[in-house]
DNA sequence: CGTTGGAATGTGCACGGTCACAATTGCGAC
DNA sequence: GTCGCAATTGTGACCGTGCACATTCCAACG
């Protein structure tokens, strides 16, 4: 159907179907040329109001979309960027990547998450491949493990990218989030409180953070001079906890145990239950995160909280200014853990 | 820095720095057109193998990658698809959109996620924008709130999209997993034990999901002619649960609950051991999920388990067979939860 | 030895934006 | 009335890739 306009233009009043309206067609219909559309999708200043309005009008009248793959092409850049994540099920990572979609968003950024579903190097490969494809402009490393920053150094990533989750240090490719701070306040606590037998139960060995909330067990407890025993090991699943809680029962040579994280911490005290045990009053438990659950174990676990959105924010900040070359406001004040004392410590009984 | 090719050809060994390899600048140094190139990566089968090996051995030690917005751009779609969720970190919809990922990642596709803080339409109308600017190809909603898929709708949009967590209808939008089925699972277990007073905490009403277990426990309970009192509304969370239990204490009239999630069936847990109540001597409790963390709960939850990773590869299956108009296989065998016997339920003292 | 036809390769344009630059317009000052 | 300058708008090229079509190559066949 064509519609006969007063300027003694022939137009099409639906543009060929199966092919989304583009700037031409917009520039056509509000009489202006290409360009003077693409000032206005621009906010460009010299643009007379009632042409802006004209063209507006048109925008809005053919449901027009800015094409966000030609104007990537010629501008050279995606506004897209990466997330590399592990275990991005648990509470912590997937908190952490939904706060850090949802401050990209606001900067006009989309964003692209890959899993690394194991640590094979391969997946890894794969994964920072996948974005590379996808051309990001800078990547988020959500889980630090070692192996993991290594490959990407390696790769020597032509975009900046920004690991959560340090030990404290900031540096441009670092957040600023004091682990080791936050493991001193839980190893505080129970030294505190009377404790002098105290285990730990760290994360993964080549995690970031799993190593410094260990510096910061070991570094109260030196501070204190209070003799440590080697931490233990885990995976942070709540299952590894329970097994670990079995082992440790049979020496029994602690009064208090703090835990790498509140997953762990939950198997722990199911089997110091399970051998008849009371918490606190035979074993103290702290944890670490804050889930939203931690507030509702039995019994309620004392735990060092995380902001885990902030922490996604602060990373997005971090990761803009690296990439259009701006001041960093973020990392200037770093983030401290909070400890929250719940009902799973108390003096030891002996 | 230029040097002379045997061939004859000026060649510059370093492309001009600052912009990415092209398909040309491998063309030349292969001495080949940039049509054969794009042949060798789109793997044309009339290409002399010889050919082949050559311009691969460029492609490698140029480390070309194409450029996904100029290929975007031609073919006219972008091989994005866009994921919509809200409450991305509870478990549930964290396992899935990782499964989406994998699944995504291995057919060739890059995943765009949205989040929908809360159920403003405002918020919901964002990200579906957001989406769309990146003109994704398909999209899954994972947080399938009446309102969302309304709002989904009544954009009329242009790309196929699916829902995770049905009511076990499968049409061309909605996977098939039967969380009717899982409700009734879970009642009629508490049933067989001889509970006859039993309530029901539900989710948010306008969740898909929330409703269709609601109406699983209703109709078991019709089934077997047990009398029904009006479902609790709650929210998901473990705080909400521990209110919830609270309140229903007071009334104390009833020997089992089955919650519609298992961080609700926490919360309660916690309410009624506060209350001075044995579980489950005095009430059982039955939650819908099985979180990794249920089975260290005190006591160990009895749960519906629900396969989040197969969820989430199969809704990819069947998003990308209406992308590509293929056949669907995957929703041929209805996904059905699983009852999780442990040791949160046991037959009523009284 | 010319013809034929399929395999292998090349040419030019299109995709939908933005950029650099050119052209036009508008308006106050001379 | 016209000149100058800034504001406003237009023109054409270009980004990197794939498509349609044209061309070249080469072996088999009559």
């Amino acid at each position: 159907m064509t519609v006969h306009i007063p300027t003694g233009v022939m137009v099409s009043e639906n543009p060929p179907t199966g092919r989304a309206p583009s700037i031409r067609d917009v520039a056509r219909l509000a009489g202006v040329s290409h360009q003077t559309v693409s000032r206005v999708l621009n906010a460009h200043p010299s643009i007379r109001e009632s042409t802006k309005l004209r063209v507006q009008q048109v925008i809005d009248d053919l449901q027009y979309r800015p094409n966000s793959a030609a104007r990537a092409l010629v501008k050279g850049q995606s506004r897209t960027i990466g997330v590399l994540s592990a275990m991005s099920a648990e509470y912590g990572p997937a908190s952490s990547i939904a706060a850090i979609q949802d401050a990209a968003r606001e900067a006009g950024y989309f964003v692209n998450t890959a899993n690394i579903s194991r640590g094979e190097p391969s997946s890894i490969q794969a994964a920072v491949d996948h974005l590379m494809d996808q051309s990001v402009e800078g990547i988020v490393v959500i889980a630090p493990q070692v192996r993991v920053i290594e490959a990407i150094e390696k790769l020597s990533i032509a975009v900046p990218y920004v690991t959560l989750q340090s030990t404290g240090v900031a540096d441009k490719h670092a957040l600023s989030v004091d682990q080791i701070a936050g493991a001193r306040l839980a190893t505080r606590h129970l030294i505190d409180l009377g404790h002098r037998n105290i285990y730990h139960l760290a994360g993964p060995q080549d995690w970031i953070e799993a190593e410094a909330r260990m510096r910061g067990f070991l570094e109260e407890m030196g501070a204190n001079d209070v003799p440590t025993t080697a931490p233990i090991l885990g995976d942070w699943t709540a299952g590894f906890g329970y097994h670990a809680g079995r082992e440790l029962l049979r020496v029994r040579d602690f009064t208090a145990i703090f835990s790498s994280n509140d997953q762990m911490a939950l198997g722990l005290m199911h089997a110091i239950r399970d051998a008849g045990l009371d918490i606190p009053r035979d074993v103290s438990i702290v944890g670490f995160d804050d889930i939203p659950e931690a507030a509702h174990f039995w019994p309620p676990l004392t735990t060092v909280r995380q902001d885990f959105a902030e922490l996604g924010r602060r990373c997005i900040a971090l990761l803009l200014a690296n990439i259009t070359g701006g001041a960093n406001e973020a990392s200037s004040s770093p983030l401290i853990p909070e400890l929250v004392v719940r009902s799973s410590t108390a003096p030891p009984a002996w």
